[in-house]
RNA sequence: GCCCUGUUAGCUCAGUAGGAUAGAGCGGCGGUUUCCUAAACCGUAGGUCAGUGGUUCGAAUCCACUACAGGGCACCA
């Protein structure tokens, strides 16, 4: 509808241009939303105040002739000049009755622009180091880059998800010697633990796992394990150089096929248990991509050679930097440290350049807030390997803080005390997890209410929600009940019987859904379409109180299941794209 | 110190590329049920859009500065 009315506009600006009331028009786009006041009709459009001043005339004036020049069209009912010079269109019974005719026709469909019409999107999110379960802040990104890519996806692009897995940093050496020490514990050995080893339980869970594969072939005695290392942060050395030479040790004492061994069962483990966790969630990737592979496919030779060859490398210090500052970075990034090993940056700009080679639209990543610093460098990186920066769009989450009794729930993930995923679904179940952390905008920090979040009351928005798709298919159970049928073709043609209030702002949101989608994708903010559930499912309860059904009148109670179907099917779809299950009773 | 986010009703937040009288929900107060789910609805009170200046027909929205809050500034991942 919105599209159709900035064609009208279009067309009138087109012959008044002819005309020579206008001269030019270059740079204005026509701006056409939906209003807020209905008494304004359902659109207005602005763009008589936009080009006053350059046509030399007062924007009412202009607004007239417009107006005058406007093709005629069965979706409008009326135009109207109001305000400071606002066209206000006003929508025909004719378009109300199409609306509910099409979400009815296109079920599941309705909304969704047609497959692969837009710009391919390479989305990545969640990617935490597979150290560890997932706490309760990578569910946020679960849930944005869920949500995210489905109505990408309903907007008409291809969209691919990717998993990011670092399965080659100095943190899975850190896990695989804490699993390797929790095993000569549970092997009946004494060994020190280390301040900045993995402390969990799931440690020890992996550690069996090493036992029962691998029984006391890894064992080693705590002697030898402690003998000659550099004094831990706690005895008062430095806990960094401690846990790496216990890294080293490991390898030694072990030798590289068994330390393998024992980093490959970690990783695994903890892989699965992250894969199943966000099954569950019902956050799904096309590729799982791991860092591993880069080094081992000579990607990330290649494109540092290709940041060498075009003069963005510089060795300085024994280390070879790549000179981002000349890009827009702060500082210069090291790519390869004096020791011969690459960064972690080194394999990021490998990936992007991978991901760009793949993908002909644009790679967009999901971070943590934590990672700003990242966009700078990247966006760097992009332009040193030639590439067009403009292809690489971030989208920033902010934290999410749980509130339990009005009172801060306290994480610190270094203790190990922290809250995972998992808990937080099992506490509050997976549709409330998912709408709750997509309803607050991205960018905003989230305070999440645990006690709202399990309340089945209307002031939980995702109970208030489904609980409107549940009464609306209650309503057909009842009319089965009843012995009687829901006649779609009789409904269709007493469309016009709808006249209630309640029934015309229905009417009107539903209209506007593929908008709202269209909206929610543009801004790659789900929480838009959040908030549209919410009012949808008021103005159906709304109506709901207002008027009854199940009437004796043939028309009227079929036009009104013909409404309420479209709702549930509008609620349905909706719900789909942000992974919230609409329930069919409760 | 530099950089990134944010600041809107008592609380949690919307507010689309700058538009008409700044909106919801919760909480407060007052109502609604012989009737399809009252797990709902209706009404009502509540605002210096953090502050100052600027841009213009028009600013919560754009720009500058200030204040406050969270985060980031590694040859860590």
């Amino acid at each position: 509808m919105r599209a159709h009315i900035e064609e009208l506009v279009t067309q009138a600006l087109g012959y008044l241009k002819r005309d020579g009331v206008i001269e030019d028009d270059a740079g204005i786009e026509i701006q056409v939303e939906p209003t807020k006041d209905r008494a304004h009709g359902d659109y207005a459009c602005n763009v008589a105040m936009m080009l006053a001043k350059r046509a030399g005339m007062n924007p009412r004036a202009l607004a007239e002739k417009i107006l005058k020049r406007l093709p005629a069209s069965k979706r409008v009912r009326d135009v109207e000049i109001a305000g400071p010079g606002f066209l206000n269109f006003f929508a025909s019974g004719h378009y109300l009755k199409v609306v509910v005719r099409e979400i009815l026709a296109q079920g599941e469909a309705y909304g969704r622009a047609p497959a692969n019409t837009k710009e391919p999107l390479l989305i990545e999110f969640v990617s935490a180091n597979p150290t560890g379960p997932l706490h309760v802040g990578h569910g946020r990104g679960a849930a944005y880059g869920a949500s995210l890519a489905a109505i990408l996806k309903a907007a008409g692009h291809a969209v691919d998800r990717e998993y990011y897995v670092n399965d080659d940093g100095r943190q899975m050496d850190i896990l695989a010697v804490s699993v390797w020490l929790r095993y000569l514990e549970l092997s009946g050995e004494r060994v020190r633990f280390p301040d900045n080893g993995y402390r969990g339980d799931y440690v020890y869970d992996i550690a069996r796992e090493v036992r029962s594969r691998h029984g006391d072939d890894l064992r080693h005695t705590g002697h030898e394990v402690a003998q000659t290392l550099p004094s831990d942060g706690e005895q008062g050395g430095d806990a960094e150089s401690h846990i790496d030479a216990l890294i080293a040790k490991a390898r030694e004492l072990l030798g590289e096929t068994d330390y393998q061994a024992v980093f490959q069962i970690a990783l695994e483990a903890m892989l699965n248990d992250i894969r199943e966790d966000l099954d569950e969630f019902g956050v799904e990737f096309e590729r799982w991509y791991s860092e591993r592979s880069l080094h081992e496919s000579g990607a990330l030779d290649q494109s540092l050679a290709t940041l060498k060859e075009k003069g963005w490398l510089e060795t300085r210090n024994g280390a070879v930097w790549f000179k981002a500052s000349e890009l827009g970075d702060d500082k210069d990034r090291v790519v390869v440290r004096d020791n011969g090993r690459s960064t972690y940056f080194a394999s990021d700009v490998a990936y992007l350049l991978d991901k760009l080679a793949r993908c002909s639209g644009t790679a967009l990543y999901i971070f943590g807030a934590d990672h700003h610093g990242y966009v700078p460098r990247l966006k760097a990186a992009a332009q040193g390997l030639g590439e067009n920066p403009d292809r690489v769009d971030f989208q920033l989450v902010q934290f999410a803080v749980l509130y339990r009794d009005g009172q801060k729930v306290q994480m610190s993930t270094r203790s190990g005390e922290f809250v995972t995923l998992r808990d937080l679904r099992e506490e509050v179940g997976n549709d409330a997890a998912r709408y709750f952390y997509i309803m607050r905008s991205h960018e905003q920090h989230l305070d999440f209410d645990l006690d709202l979040a399990k309340s089945k009351a209307n002031e939980n928005p995702v109970f208030y929600i489904q609980y409107a798709h549940a009464r609306i298919r209650s309503i057909f159970n009842k009319l089965e009940e009843a012995g009687q049928r829901h006649n779609q073709a009789i409904g269709e043609a007493a469309i016009s019987r709808l006249d209630a209030e309640p029934e015309q702002i229905l009417l009107r949101s539903l209209g506007r859904y593929p908008e709202v989608i269209e909206n929610a994708a543009r801004r790659r903010s789900p929480h838009i379409l959040a908030h549209y559930l919410h009012d949808l499912a008021g103005q159906f309860h709304s109506w709901y109180n207002h008027s009854q059904f199940l009437v004796d009148d043939d028309d009227l109670r079929n036009a009104r299941l013909n409404l309420a179907a479209a709702t549930g099917q509008v609620i349905a779809n909706g719900l789909g794209l942000i992974g919230v299950s609409a329930p069919e009773s409760m």
